[in-house]
DNA sequence: ACTAAATAGATTGATATCAATAGAAATGAT
DNA sequence: ATCATTTCTATTGATATCAATCTATTTAGT
């Protein structure tokens, strides 16, 4: 005569366990808090530090290929660009030969303040790298490539 | 006489392949679309499914314990609950022994919901696990678990 | 050339994320 | 008991995220 509708507290603990979503999704936040927090003083985030230095090429990227490298949505490349292209450290051009397109172009000043960012980007990362077991950021890079 | 302050593409390659907070968001993005996907027949997202399970418990559980359970701000945490109230999916209450808190409620709509939800989660699982290589889900959740 | 289909982005609306800040209540020092 | 500190949460503002939908342009089939 019971709805039937429970869940047993244990498999809320094994999906809390296991869940591969959750897991990635609960460091993604940590890590993001903390390369945000690190470079504050550069003025970027940690989205904004990947985005940039995706566009540090020999030739100008169109919006698809960055967003499909960053593994986002073409439209969250479209917002993330806003505030960068107010700070003038991005310049968005139509495509000469794709009219449909644009091109993303860091600025002089884009290019500075990624360089400033740089170092902080190498010794946080060396941080967390030590956090690892020795030789498992590879591995982890690895699997997480799998899922991506 | 230059400015000295372009970074070399191969500086940028080198940080795009091994740059394991972007490696980390990327997987986040894609894992989260994939079960964002699956789990829309049943009305929830993969945050939310996270949220409710962690929800299911003998006590309803304060606020604080919650977002650090799932890394994330209080803030956050505020906010997402509010769309799983309206949905009258969970209540939140006062808490009696201490003023300032609240304690988090799954209705029984919402434990309906979230059963609802995991079978659906169940083989959502099953099929990324099966594109890790065999045993690497489980070093993969300590990898992760070492950065949160 | 013409038209249908595919592709590249932009816009809107909803939710997610966090910093900064503020308020209320509990705790601790005296 | 009083007051300063700490703890717990909410609000605001900015950015991040994606689905649904739209326009403009290119490509392919005829």
């Amino acid at each position: 005569m019971s709805n039937s509708i429970e869940i047993p507290f244990s498999t809320t603990l094994m999906v809390r366990d296991t869940c591969l979503c959750l897991h990635v999704q609960r460091a993604a936040r940590a890590l993001a808090r903390l390369f945000d927090d690190a470079l504050r003083p550069a003025g970027l985030t940690n989205g904004q530090f990947s985005l940039m230095m995706s566009l540090n090429r020999p030739e100008p990227p169109p919006m698809g290929p960055v967003a499909a490298l960053l593994a986002m949505d073409q439209t969250t490349l479209t917002a993330a660009l806003k505030p960068l292209q107010r700070k003038g450290w991005v310049t968005v051009m139509e495509n000469p030969r794709d009219r449909r397109g644009r091109l993303l172009c860091l600025t002089p000043e884009g290019k500075s303040v990624l360089a400033k960012a740089l170092p902080i980007w190498k010794s946080t990362h060396a941080m967390i790298d030590d956090k690892l077991p020795d030789g498992s950021a590879e591995r982890l890079r690895q699997d997480l490539q799998a899922l991506s």
